[in-house]
DNA sequence: ATAATTTTCGCAAACCTTTCCGCAAACCTT
DNA sequence: AAGGTTTGCGGAAAGGTTTGCGAAAATTAT
């Protein structure tokens, strides 16, 4: 069983490649009745295109990388469908890679990803990442990137972001506005400028309301592995320190938050309120069903993939920083 | 800025491409100094090999397709990693799609791996997928196809699956060792093979135990949107009918039967008891924790990426159908 | 010194598609 | 009927890589 090409169908037909490939292009050069056969027999033989052949022509794959640190994150596995969905409509296919936060393993799949020439990259770094030199690789390359949900100033190139400061900022503010004076912190990892801009929230509100920061309950979670997690939660509620409130980097952290402090008897909303990031669904199913900050992921993969193929499709470009409005969705947890 | 090939580098040297490319492969029959010359500029010159030209000369694309209903669910959520593993080992890569368990998009992805020249496909079929002709082409050229998870009799290739008679079986008689008699059951998606096997594993089980199977708490609840699992769930709360024990087809169910119960002052597990599917880590954050029947994703996983160069790299092959051993998972909800 | 190797490298084909250009035949114009 | 236009199709190049084969250059043997 030998591969179908344009070869086939013309030998077959005693006419040349070339008419076979305008007749399936319906080429107007092509008269009605070689159309017809040609598109009989290909039907007849499942005759599909190869694609690489075209690529290769074309220079490049019909095919956008999307590195992200893990696919079960909900904000990557919501954002996904919307990249998706983009990229099909332009005919394009998407190579998912998981970095799973590993700086190493981000730049392997960059240097794949080129070595395969993807048309774009949309990259949500890893946690590790402080060395930019793949990414500027991308740019030298010609190649379309952009920053998704993970910023990183370092590197000029269009973003879709959300306003984490003003996310936290808000989050603490409504902790804040119920009562809630001793509201204590989960940091995600160090590196990560979302991490960060969190944290700058959380302070700011405190500060403008005029409640002094206790470092005694800012905690360092980096690590979203279920045991890592619990062993920071757990370190918080054993250190005897003062809390009517919890603000976390993650859902991951906030639902074990919640699942440990119910386990110690611990009333939720009224003893301690906890607010998480991500909207993760399974929020919902938590007793009391968890408050957090929600992205509109879908929207945000849809407006990363338009951009990449708006810098493909022209020539000299301007970079575009969009932000999305992040909102909090109110529930039983505070 | 121009893309980097062979030819640059054997221009910039002076010497010919064929060499350049064999100093890049180390063959021996190039001396060391010219070696070392085109590494030295290939470094700088940041080349990567285009794949595409490779691939088009190896007549396919280092990849391997993988078709799922929906990434997020867990059981493909954890075998991804498992598969994406072995296909690095590998040095392929792995084109995920996802058909949202609409055959049309079923069709369609199929189709465009094929026009992408897969090296092979991992495949879970729709839940309304009756027809399987763009499988049988996947086979007629001669592409490797592994069935995963959901099988379909009518389609013979190597295969990876657990028992599922067997494990709705175990879970129904661990139900009724625990004194329940009125076991409830959610059916999945009817055309799917998985979820009749549940269904008849369930049915046997209280035959054998000599309990009859009572009609009213066998509830179809193939789809898996939350309003639609509530709505089902809710008709069987409001039906008025016995049941002390919930087995349902997956966790996304059994998680909401749980939540829904329990907003109804239904104490769990003392009046009614609930298993469910795929063991999702949630699961274990729900009050009671959920009992799960779990899978050996990743290694399923694996397995299955390894069947696919198995025959990837035989000449003549046999099926294989492999079938991993699931468990239950003891927590709280009996 | 020449002959016989061995070392080192270049040529060209092949993978399959698209597209520019040109050519022949059929058509139309006056 | 001669010229011009349209219609329908084929030839060939390009895209970048690998590899078998042959050839030149360098080495060794006689």
């Amino acid at each position: 069983m030998e591969d179908i090409t344009l070869k086939t169908i013309a030998t077959k037909l005693g006419i040349s490649i070339s008419t076979v490939s305008r007749a399936l292009k319906n080429h107007p050069d092509i008269k009605e009745t070689t159309r017809q056969a040609v598109y009989e027999l290909a039907e007849q033989l499942d005759y599909e295109p190869n694609q690489l052949a075209f690529q290769l022509l074309n220079r490049r794959s019909n095919t956008i990388g999307v590195v992200v640190p893990k696919i079960s994150y909900a904000l990557y596995l919501q954002a996904l469908p919307g990249m998706a969905e983009v990229a099909e409509k332009h005919g394009y296919q998407l190579l998912i890679c998981q970095t799973d936060d590993s700086y190493e393993k981000e730049v392997r799949q960059i240097h794949s990803l080129l070595s395969s020439r993807t048309s774009g990259v949309v990259l949500s770094m890893s946690a590790n990442t402080t060395n930019y030199d793949h990414l500027l690789k991308i740019q030298r390359k010609n190649v379309p990137l952009v920053l998704f949900n993970r910023d990183c100033e370092e590197i000029t190139c269009s973003k879709v972001l959300i306003d984490n400061h003003q996310a936290a900022y808000e989050a603490t503010s409504l902790l804040i506005a119920q009562g809630r004076r001793q509201i204590a912190f989960f940091r995600g990892p160090e590196h990560l400028q979302i991490s960060r801009k969190r944290f700058e929230g959380y302070s700011q509100a405190l500060s403008d309301h005029g409640i002094p920061l206790d470092p005694d309950i800012v905690r360092l979670a980096a690590d979203q592995e279920k045991e890592a997690m619990i062993a920071a939660i757990t370190e918080l509620f054993d250190s005897g320190a003062q809390y009517d409130a919890i603000l976390a980097y993650s859902d991951q952290i906030a639902q074990w938050a919640l699942v440990l402090a119910r386990q110690r008897g611990i009333r939720i909303p009224e003893e301690l309120a906890i607010i998480g990031f991500y909207n993760e669904p399974t929020n919902e199913l938590l007793d009391p069903p968890l408050i957090s900050v929600s992205q509109p992921a879908y929207e945000m993969g849809v407006k990363a993939m338009e951009l990449v193929f708006k810098e493909l499709n022209s020539t000299r470009f301007a970079f575009e920083r969009v932000v999305l409005e992040s909102s909090l969705v109110l529930r039983g947890s505070s």
